[in-house]
DNA sequence: GCTGAAAAATGATAGAA
DNA sequence: TTCTATCATTTTTCAGC
């Protein structure tokens, strides 16, 4: 996990802009943030040594690569104990459809999030993977009309 | 959305690549797609004049900037109509703790991943911005174990 | 569509405040 | 810490293959 770091107005600054375009160049970001460019190298050294930042990824549009379709599907295991429960995530984050894997609490133990061509290929998914497992007692599938991203991660009271 | 184009191999090498490090150079980048820096350059326009990477971002630990704990709020609306839902879902999005917003089918009609500071300040979400609300007919609260995230985003078939 | 060299933009470094 | 100035590196462009 990260360190805990105190995170002054500049670094949120940083932050922001790196959520909304994680290729931004050290230049502009620093002129966004008001800072030398050598101050942001800095301080972008130091989040990132400290955990704040963990990774970065492009978002790739899903039918631009053939996976129009996108689902969740909340699914019930039995028994819920860790010897039956890792090889099933194991299993799931093997399938090139999964995006996400949630382990939540109440009635749906896990909710995974997926990407697929067609119903046919949900319908594999769901049949040949998940519920032809011993473990898993019920898989309810949930179309994703639309999804929306959030507002950038920030602190509630952190200044705009 | 993203025009229909034709994705080779060297196309779904980059795209991975900048799928687990969007901040990769565009030296990196063409070494590992085996191609030429220029050649690379050109590669990474097309793909997002395409539409094919839309945006990209840095991953925040949430621990990190004050919000440790992560919950799914399944959310019932009625009547499920435009008037009343694209209200709701401006509502949602305004809200700092909203990451995603997904609209569903079956029984509960959006399912809301948050970041929120404590229990207090999820008891706030639900309370005051969602049940609060006269549309919200309904909201179960998830928490959140743990997560994974699922392998790189590619067409099913695609070599590796 | 790919390559390679020139031009432009960028990141890293050191030294001073 | 932060900034300014310098320099090495990298990215982009473009003519030719």
């Amino acid at each position: 996990m990260a360190a805990q770091v105190e995170l002054d107005v500049v670094d949120m600054r940083l932050l922001r802009a790196l959520q909304d375009d994680a290729r931004m160049t050290n230049r502009e970001l620093a002129a966004r943030a008001g800072i030398a460019t050598s101050t942001c190298s800095d301080r972008l050294a130091r989040l990132r040594d400290a955990g704040v930042m963990c990774g970065s990824a492009v978002r790739i549009e899903p039918s631009a690569v053939g996976r129009p379709l996108e689902a969740m599907l909340a699914v019930r295991v039995h028994p819920h104990r860790r010897p039956l429960v890792d090889p099933f995530v194991r299993h799931v984050l093997a399938q090139p459809e999964t995006r996400h894997l949630y382990h939540l609490t109440g009635p749906d133990d896990f909710l995974i999030h997926v990407t697929v061509v067609d119903a046919a290929d949900l319908q594999r998914l769901v049949l040949d993977e998940l519920t032809a497992r011993d473990e898993v007692v019920m898989v309810h599938t949930h179309l994703i009309f639309h999804q929306w991203r959030g507002g950038p991660l920030l602190p509630p009271g952190a200044e705009g």
